[in-house]
Formats: structure tokens, sequence, C-alpha cells
DNA sequence: CGTATGCAGGCATACGATTGCGTGAGGTTG
DNA sequence: CAACCTCACGCAATCGTATGCCTGCATACG
């Protein structure tokens, strides 16, 4: 038997009630509620006593009262849920990253509110119209496309605090945790060529997105470093899902001399590659070489197991969420953080 | 250049900014927002003239007003939120659940809260206080601990809309989604005996959950048609984790006669079992085969195949949400519904 | 004994939107 | 021309909570 059932199985119970059953005010049991919070010195907590307190805490339990968030937020400007855009919950990279976030928010009894973006535009905006709509105490991005001066409008506007996921971003009020992929994956390619020998490299990429767009930079500047050539042949492009990535490694099988090795921009991707590639009977690594971004736990349980450049969702989540929460604290600081979570080669038998 | 930084950079913009600005009344700015919505052709839906409502909307443009969803949820007692509780989004049978409840979600112009319980009682019971603190108009639930009476409570309190994933429950209120997950063990662990000759098979479950025991069930039913006997170590358990399946395969592969198939409750676990095989230089399917349940993606690319009994996450999330939505719309039936999402055996390289 | 001080708690308003009811202007009808 | 109706809109209460301000009482102090 549940508490719930016992009592008010009907109706609501709002303080009103229970001031009404312990014979005080509303505003009492409201200031007996905010007794722990320790919510300011100020004005609103007034000495209670002892006496009161365990009359109203007594009626609050008989009647079962829950406080009233819709309420509470009206009131306060405080609403207790944070929201998180990101491009789509179904990569596993982002549902880490997301697993953590939750759970951190859930410590400081928070709930979580999810949108998926497909890495759409037109679904950034409608997000932060969303959060002007429904306030929100503070908002996590992985923005694609929204840009420092929108996000800032958004913060002026709400007074919500935010931070996001992605180098790109600079501005003085926004908090962000990244991961230097620029630098990752040009050292990536260059362990292809030095420790393995690659020449032909080529590079499955994901334009018009930030990320896309340093990864192609690393991966240029490292076959710079080593006076390859790139044919443009070799710069293909996907949008982050296994599909395309069994598209693109078509195209590129299909060239007069294909690559020996594929460095693909997330793993989907990259697994999209090697399934083409089996396919098609070419053996990786063999055959062809293939490479990741983000280390995600299929890439250890494929055969081969998918070399990768990992990325610590986990890790990530939890530098968001904790920065979030500590700006949702009140924290103050002169400019915004940034907050770095390297990469690292994972080398398993896919190159 | 974003409306949103146009104007009202500062502050928030109420209705009462807009009526001012309009020089009408705040009431009719309201009227005015809720003319397309056909709420009722009662009574707060007055006529208003063409002049009027013209020069609302300019100023609702101008001003860039939204509605504030939290004073709504107040008045109206609706939320334009649904809430998911599931035991894990981090399991890919879930998310593609989510991921579809989420899309049907937005299509209604509603936000999404996700709960992860990780299958503790304690939180699916947080769950149901969460709900009853903060008002949404729709809950989804996939309960593996609450009972359909503590179910009914939640309703009757807060008169949420609820619907739910799970055979087991038989309410008059509760709406249910569910795959007759027991006949589709009982069928595939035949197939396993009539058309692959096995007669040592094990069962890898997840005792004290209402899928567990039916899947149990099925089995045991199986094995029971064919005459064959269940040594009780073939019975072993796990908690729908990966790393519970290396667990449960390595005692049964330490067994004297260990089983030359195994029924995973859950693909993860079966893709755990594989792990283990192959730690230990056991061929699958040859010298064990390996049947999970879902048909989560990665066991199409994993490598053997993973043979599997199919369910179809999307189908439910969207029955789920499609009955869910049907319910805030105002359905109303004599007794609840039952939608039954069929189960498909998948046959791959693992078995 | 009269006034200052502190504690406990009540009263009333605000948060932003919805909605029942009232009202004035203009038009219609007997 | 009076009675009445309709249209278009304003007024004010309401949802449940938080909080500034005020009051009543008791104790302390000069």
């Amino acid at each position: 038997m549940s508490k719930l059932s016992q009592d008010a199985a009907s109706g609501k119970v709002t303080m009103r009630d229970v001031a009404r059953h312990a014979r005080v005010a509303q505003s009492t049991v409201s200031r007996v509620l905010s007794i722990g919070k320790g919510t300011n010195g100020g004005n609103g907590s007034v000495a209670i006593s002892q006496d009161t307190v365990q009359r109203v805490q007594e009626s609050i339990r008989e009647l079962g009262y829950f406080p009233n968030l819709a309420a509470r937020s009206l009131r306060g400007q405080k609403t207790q849920m944070i929201a998180v855009m990101i491009a789509d919950i179904s990569n596993p990279y982002y549902h880490q990253m997301v697993r953590r976030i939750q759970d951190v928010a859930n410590e400081h009894r928070y709930d979580v509110l999810i949108s998926n973006t497909d890495h759409l535009q037109e679904n950034e905006q409608r997000f932060v119209e969303g959060i002007i709509r429904r306030p929100v105490d503070g908002v996590i991005l992985v923005p694609y496309h929204l840009s420092s001066s929108e996000i800032e409008a958004l913060m002026r506007r709400t007074g919500v605090a935010v931070v996001a996921l992605g180098q790109h971003l600079h501005s003085d009020l926004i908090d962000t945790v990244y991961a230097d992929d620029g630098t990752a994956t040009r050292e990536a390619v260059t362990w292809l060529i030095r420790e393995r020998g690659h020449k032909q490299i080529a590079f499955l990429g994901v334009p018009h997105t930030a990320p896309g767009k340093r990864r192609e930079q690393g991966y240029l500047q490292a076959m710079n470093d080593a006076h390859l050539l790139v044919p443009h042949e070799f710069v293909t492009s996907g949008d982050f899902s296994i599909e395309s990535g069994e598209r693109a490694m078509a195209q590129l099988l299909n060239l007069a001399t294909p690559p020996t090795a594929v460095f693909a921009c997330n793993d989907l991707m990259a697994l999209g590659c090697m399934a083409e590639a089996r396919v098609r009977h070419k053996r990786v690594p063999e055959d062809v070489a293939v490479i990741g971004f983000d280390n995600v736990p299929e890439g250890t349980r494929h055969q081969p197991g998918l070399t990768t450049v990992a990325q610590f969702p986990n890790e990530m989540g939890e530098r968001l969420a904790g920065a979030l929460f500590e700006r949702i604290g009140g924290l103050k600081v002169a400019s915004a953080r940034r907050f770095h979570v390297p990469c690292k080669l994972i080398v398993r038998e896919s190159t």
C-alpha cells in the first residue's frame, strides 16, 4: 500500500488544505516547507516554532500533500527543470552523455526535458522558442547551427543558464565543454601514415557542421604535414548515420584507385563503411582500413574491433551538467569557462 | 538575425505588455491567442473584430511575445508536456521507442520529460511522486515494479492520462501496449528444438520482472512440450546488461555438460554471451548457439549476426504515444484498450 | 509601569494567463 | 421612440505558491 492511495485519493491537495488541517495560515505552511532550503537568511524565512512545524508536517503527511511545481514556477521563476538539446538520442554517443546529464540532474532533484534536432536548423530554432515559452532553469546545448549571438539573445531574454558542447562557440556568456577534435583528427591521421604506412587516405566528413569542418581541417593538415596528395574524390560526405557511411564507402570503393584507409567523422559512419566493405568482400583492415570517431560501445563488439578516436561522453555530460548547475546555483565568473575534455586514439583491429 | 534579438532583448514580455501596446485589455489578447484553437465554441471565445485581431497580432510580433507556459499550466491545467518513464535510455531497445514517442509528441507540439529508473523500484516510486508535483498531461510508463493499483491511484489523484507498456497490467483505466513475449519465447525455443535439433538449451532470464517471468514460462513450456529435461543450472539470471550476459555465459560454459544453445532474455545479454564465448574460444553457433530478444541494431552488425525475437519498438512507441494523445484529446472508452504488437523470430547466423 | 525588542504567524499581493460576467455602442424591431 | 438584441471588449476572479509587511504577544529594560 503506497501512501498515495490512503487518503487524498481524489482531487488535489493544496497548501491551503494543509493550512486548514493544521489550523495555520497558508503562508506558514509555505515557510515550513522552505525551512531546510536555506533559500536565504533573508525575509521569506521567518522563525517558526517547533510545535507548529511538527503540526504542519504531520498534516502534510496525512493529506499526502505535494507542492505543485507549476505554481511554484510561476511564482518563483524556478522550474526545477533543465532542457537538453541534442542532435539525436539514437546516436549512442549522445545518449551516454544524456544519461550522465540525467543522473546529475537527478541528484539536484531536477527533471530533464529532451529535444532531438536531427541536426536540423529549424529544429534548433524551434528549441529556442520552446525555451522562451516554457521557462527552464538551465539549458544544455549541442548546437550545430545556432550561433553564439542567438544563444546570447536567448540568455538575455530569459535569464536562463546555458552551457554548450562545442568548440566553435566563443562567447563571454556561454560556458563550453569541448573535445579538441581537430587536433585529435590530425594526430590520428598522422598515426595512420606513420605507424601503418597508409598514403591513400580518404576522409568521410559532414559538411556544414562545426565538428565536421574542424575534423576536415585536421585531416588536411595531417596529409599536408606528410606531403601527401588529397585527390578531391577522397573527401566525401555523409550525415553521421550508418547508411550514409555505407553510401560513401560504396563510392570510394568504386574509384579506379580506391583508398587504403578511410577516416570517418564518427563511428556510426565508420560502421557503415565496414558493413559496405563486407558486402563487397573487401577485408578490413587488409584491403581497406577504417577509423572512426567517438568510441561508441558497438565499436568494441564489432568484428573487427573499430579503431577510433575516443571521446568521453560520460565525462562531457558530467562536466556540462556540473557547470550548468554551478551557474544555476548562482555562480558568476568574469568570462565564460571552457572545459577541455581530451580525445584519445584507441587502436583495435580495423586498422 | 533572428527575430528574437531585434526588440525584446531584455526582460520578459507578458500579455499585459502586448495589451498596452495594442491598446486593448489583456483579456482581449488572450482571446486573440485562442482563436485558432477551437478550444470550445463556448464562453472563452468571444467574437473579436478583424481590426483588433490584426492590431494585437502585430503587437505580438513586434514585441516578440511568447505565452508563458508555466502560467498557462497553472491556470488551465494543461501543461503541454508528457512524461516517459523507462528503465534505461542506454538500452537501444528503449531509445528507439523513446525516439518515436518524441516525434509523435512533437507533432502535437508537446515536450517530453524522460526518467530513467534503472529497473529500480524506488525510482519508479519517485517518478510517481514527481508526476504529482509536476503536473503533466500524459504519462507513458514501462513499469517493472509499479502495480496497476498504484498507477490507478496516480490517475485518480492527478487526472493524468496514462498508457503503459506491459502485458501484466490489467486495469480498466490503463491502456496498454504489449508484445506477447511469452508465446514468442515458446515458439522460438520450439524452433531451436525442431529446426536446429538442440536438446540442451539454457535460459538466461531476469527474475522478479514481469517480462522475465513470462519468457521463462514460455521457455519452460517449450521444453516441456518437447519432453526435454531442464537441469536447474540451465536456468540462470542476469539484469539485462551485457556484463551480466558475460557472467552468466561464463557460468554455463563452466558446467560439466554445458548447453548447446542459450536463450537470452534480451539482446544485450545475448551479446554478452557471445563476447564471453569468444573469449573462451567457443564458436558461435558451432559450439554454442545464442538467441536473443529485442532485435537491437547491433545484433545485425555483430559477427555472427544475432538470431533474435524481434520486437518493434518503433511501432510500440507509436502506438503508445498515439493512444496517449487520444486520451489527452479526451477520448473515453468503456474499458481500457490493449494493443498487441506481435513479435517475430529473425534468424541470423548465431543459431 | 511604560516602552523597546524579538519571536510567531497572519494578511495580502504578485507571478502570467484564462474565462464568466458585465457593459456601452450601434443597430433592429414593434 | 422605447425596448431589445448583438457585437466587441473590459473587469475581475482564479489557478497554487512565495514573500514583504504588519500585528499581537511575551519578555526585558530603564
